[in-house]
DNA sequence: AAATCTTTTGCAACGCGTTTCAGAAACATC
DNA sequence: GATGTTTCTGAAACGCGTTGCAAAAGATTT
């Protein structure tokens, strides 16, 4: 075990007594290969816990069987991380990727992430690059997708992205949360959200259309909240009172953490929930099962969500040109 | 841009009138290239958009500087995810990892993780491995260090343990969280957690610790909780209720998700939460801060962690035994 | 047994940087 | 101007698999 040198493939040929690649062939169940040569060659090849150098491998073949990931954690500084749905998400990409023998590379985006992405697909790090997120750097990835760097992208699709984006149905779940909060009785709603992130305009859209398919009156506000840290939520939901001479008795919040956050601001305030008002969050993080109220949510399959984006990948590799897809989207009801 | 030959170091050398080796040093800052020919290089490969084929080069250096990180999602079937302090120290890591110019190469232990460690290691897809999580696998990082396998591992160092661990002061937690419930008055505790991992055992005899100092009469229960899911904590905090005579007055959970779902179990029976028990989690969680109510909880810091866990690492590549290290561990007190 | 076709195997080249070592160029010393 | 140093550059080899192509071995046909 304790050779200082590395056993290669040229040990194992010796060892099975036949060439290189032979060895090679036979490793990768090559059809050239005789079966018995093949078991003997495995046989050695296990007994000397031989690994084929990847890099070699990956040097001499085109594809490097490894995929980037892009997940913005948040910085050090601003001290608050993604929101928990990024790791499950993460979970069911590394799980697909994983059933398809990928490596997954996992990157944190700086400051300037356009540089970085780029380095590591022209070095070779990863044939192709899954965005968990992609903000505001909608016009960044559109220049990538346009030199053939193969991306898929979690979000919502512009309609001028030239790359594939996969996401939940946000539309439809504006449309769920809206409904939801109507068969409640609700009339003066709130909606919760950055629109400046076309996810979160569509689920305001959603909303807003079922509104204005219905019979009665509906009031809709917005909150524009541009921090996603519950502190920031509540501090808005406070301030949002403050100014507001009446308080809706309906909110959809963008996620789960900012819904949260208007509970807590809106109980704080002496406002009963859910007996005065209702409020929908989007995710289904792990705490909202249990946070008080139990949240009612916007769920979204992560799992799926991981697969659709790995396959999605796997075609933009094969050149193809998928469709943008949207996920399973519905509406988790808590009420007690 | 649409060469459909990528670009290669010869290439470069061609343009910049030098010879390919003239590049390497150059692109790798080498004292040996005049600063004008370095200029004249770097320019040139800046212009062509040229990168370093990573693979070309970790198959001639010996290092990769790459590292392999493990992190148990836990299963599809399962369902239910890390606990997401984990999600903070990937972030942590990663974070870490970056600032040295690492890559982080993300692994899902599957059934047999030992076989795929090895591969990773083996085939050098990474230098070393953090693993995040040792579980009961202790034996099998045993036996991987002993193979000069370079590994940290995140979680509470065994008396045997012949690798280094990074973790949370496991034993003063327990001792904060003790101090605490003892000085809320609190007389009858119980300890929620499987002491049969390392981490939790430590922070059980923190709490003993602390009771057995401390001049009133303590008794401690202590519940073994098998499972990580909220809804398993729950089952067993009910099930626990309906067993007992009396409750305690002070619990302190393993995690913040079982203090959750403990302290729900505990108010759906009828239990005031804090008045009648005081409560105390581990990890402070996204979501502790804002539970209601506001979960008291020791904290861990994530990044420190991180950084602690790649230093040690790269420690152990210098061909170093660093000792295992200590996280800072405090308590964060949300009584109302 | 010779001729023909298949199935297996091996040689040599290749992919793309890095490193060793020798040689050229530039500069200093006498 | 000859000699010795120091600084810089390049030729060639190397790291380790994979692949094109030719050759060997074996099977089949005549």
């Amino acid at each position: 075990m304790s050779e200082n040198r590395a056993i290669t493939m040229d040990d194992i040929a010796r060892l099975a007594k036949v060439s290189k690649p032979t060895v090679s062939r036979a490793l990768n169940d090559s059809p050239l290969v005789k079966q018995a040569t093949k078991n003997r060659v495995l046989a050695i090849a296990n007994k000397h816990g031989y690994a084929v150098n990847r890099h070699a491998q990956k040097l001499r073949r085109k594809r490097t069987n490894t995929i980037a990931v892009s997940l913005d954690f948040g910085s050090h500084q601003q001290g608050h991380i993604a929101d928990p749905f990024m790791f499950e998400l993460l979970s069911g990409v590394s799980e697909a990727l994983g059933n398809l023998n990928q490596d997954l590379l996992l990157c944190a985006p700086t400051h300037n992430d356009t540089e970085a992405f780029r380095k590591i697909f022209w070095s070779r790090g990863a044939d192709g690059l899954i965005v968990l997120g992609q903000g505001h750097r909608e016009d960044m990835l559109n220049e990538f997708a346009a030199t053939a760097f193969p991306l898929v992208v979690w979000g919502a699709s512009a309609p001028n992205a030239n790359y594939c984006v996969v996401g939940s149905d946000n539309f439809l779940g504006g449309q769920l949360a809206g409904r939801y909060l109507l068969r409640k009785q609700r009339r003066h709603l709130l909606y919760v959200g950055d629109t400046s992130f076309r996810e979160l305009k569509l689920r305001f859209d959603g909303l807003v259309n079922v509104a204005h398919e219905y019979p009665h009156d509906i009031e809709i506000d917005r909150v524009e909240l541009h921090n996603f840290s519950y502190d920031a939520a509540y501090e808005t939901a406070k301030r949002y009172l403050d100014a507001a001479k009446n308080h809706p008795d309906g909110i959809f919040a963008f996620n789960d953490t900012a819904a949260m956050a208007f509970i807590s601001a809106f109980r704080d305030a002496g406002i009963r929930i859910p007996e005065d008002v209702s409020v929908v969050g989007y995710n289904d993080i792990p705490t909202a099962a249990y946070f008080t109220p139990n949240l009612t949510t916007i769920r979204q399959d992560c799992y799926q969500a991981g697969r659709v984006l790995v396959s999605k990948l796997m075609r933009v590799l094969d050149g193809d040109k998928p469709k943008s897809a949207l996920i399973k989207t519905e509406l988790i009801c808590r009420e007690t």
